[in-house]
DNA sequence: AAGGAAATCAAACGATCGTTTGAGCCTACA
DNA sequence: TGTAGGCTCAAACGATCGTTTGATTTCCTT
């Protein structure tokens, strides 16, 4: 394992990775350790327990997407030449691109996962830390939808979610082909993701 | 728990709303059978294993489905008045009653759980099992969206899919109210997926 | 260089996991 | 009615889990 790094971040990293894998109760922090080249009881030293480290894990990629996704919303939010896709664009872009560098790809399986395990707890942690963001893309998203009720935007928006979110898991039968890049497959994916969307989000 | 089904119809019911509440690793064969009203052992002599008995859970539900769907789908197949929303129906719709009747509801948490576990060898008893109904409806698609290239219709296809599993996973934002029955929340869950994806495949 | 806090380490803790065992129960057939 | 076989049961198996401990090392400050 990198060992330059410190032993935090190896095992921050490691975390992700096997999490991702097996999940959270799948992955036992002996693996992890051991993965990450370090002792076993650093997770409880520096996280205090495991629960701790999963929301550590979860903190530091949400934050980066959160991030990602305000600064390319506020170059679009409000001018009168913004399309629908631009703000799509806005919403799932930085999304795809966290499986690209820093090796944050394998925490959108982390976030789907956690997504189908339901937690409530997660839920609240998502609704309070995170919800300015969506709430901000919803305002977007109603400006340039005014005929739709708050309800059925409401829907709409969390079907695009659920579309994007199991593009992202890379469970669909869709696949890269080896002969097509990584970077070209993600950008295949945005624009099948935005041209959908945007015409969902627009059905009358 | 109901004393009058068989010792294995009983593992298999709660085993399926323990799945759904916990994981498959987080739910015990202990709290499993305690909440059947069964022996421990239970479980290992009528299933094998505990591995056999997820496999048997999925079965279950996974063959009451396909066949809810290919029957939907036989009575509007081929025929010239069949509209997309129709086909979407056909396809949406048994999964979303499966969250009504036979307590099935948690099932769809357990697939959408087993999706984001991301499993190669799920992904293997799924294609191999039930892909001939997704075959099925593909061709109905291809019918009626002419203008589609394959893969731009196994995109869409696919995205469709993830909205199905994200709203009846039940996650996201929409909850059902108080003043509303599970009947009507679900006639609108599925008119709104309808709608909506009838949209997104036909976009341009 | 000395001292002390921070970090790492091997080892062990109690709890819980899936599975197995072997004795007993119940039922159906002779 | 006797008995074989499907089934249930309490109990225990070894393995692995997250966590804790206390000694040791590392590193920074004075």
């Amino acid at each position: 394992m990198n060992s330059s790094a410190s032993t935090k971040e190896r095992i921050l990293t490691s975390a992700e990775a096997l999490f991702a894998q097996r999940g959270f109760e799948g992955a036992s922090l002996r693996q992890l350790t051991a993965a990450a080249g370090v002792n076993l009881a650093a997770v409880n030293y520096h996280f205090g327990s495991k629960e701790k480290l999963v929301e550590e894990v979860f903190k530091r990629r949400l934050d980066q997407l959160s991030a990602r996704r305000l600064a390319a919303l506020k170059q679009v939010a409000g001018q009168p030449e913004t399309t629908l896709e631009d703000i799509l664009a806005a919403f799932i872009r930085p999304a795809l691109d966290l499986s690209h560098d820093g090796g944050g790809g394998l925490f959108m399986r982390v976030l789907a996962r956690a997504f189908a395990e339901h937690d409530d707890s997660l839920r609240k942690f998502l609704s309070e830390n995170y919800g300015h963001v969506m709430r901000q893309f919803t305002t977007e998203f109603a400006r340039l939808l005014p005929h739709l009720s708050k309800e059925e935007l409401y829907w709409r928006i969390d079907l695009v979610t659920g579309a994007l979110t199991h593009a992202m898991s890379g469970f669909g039968i869709i696949q890269r082909k080896s002969d097509v890049s990584e970077t070209t497959h993600r950008e295949q994916t945005a624009a099948h993701l935005i041209r959908f969307s945007a015409a969902g989000l627009s059905a009358p």
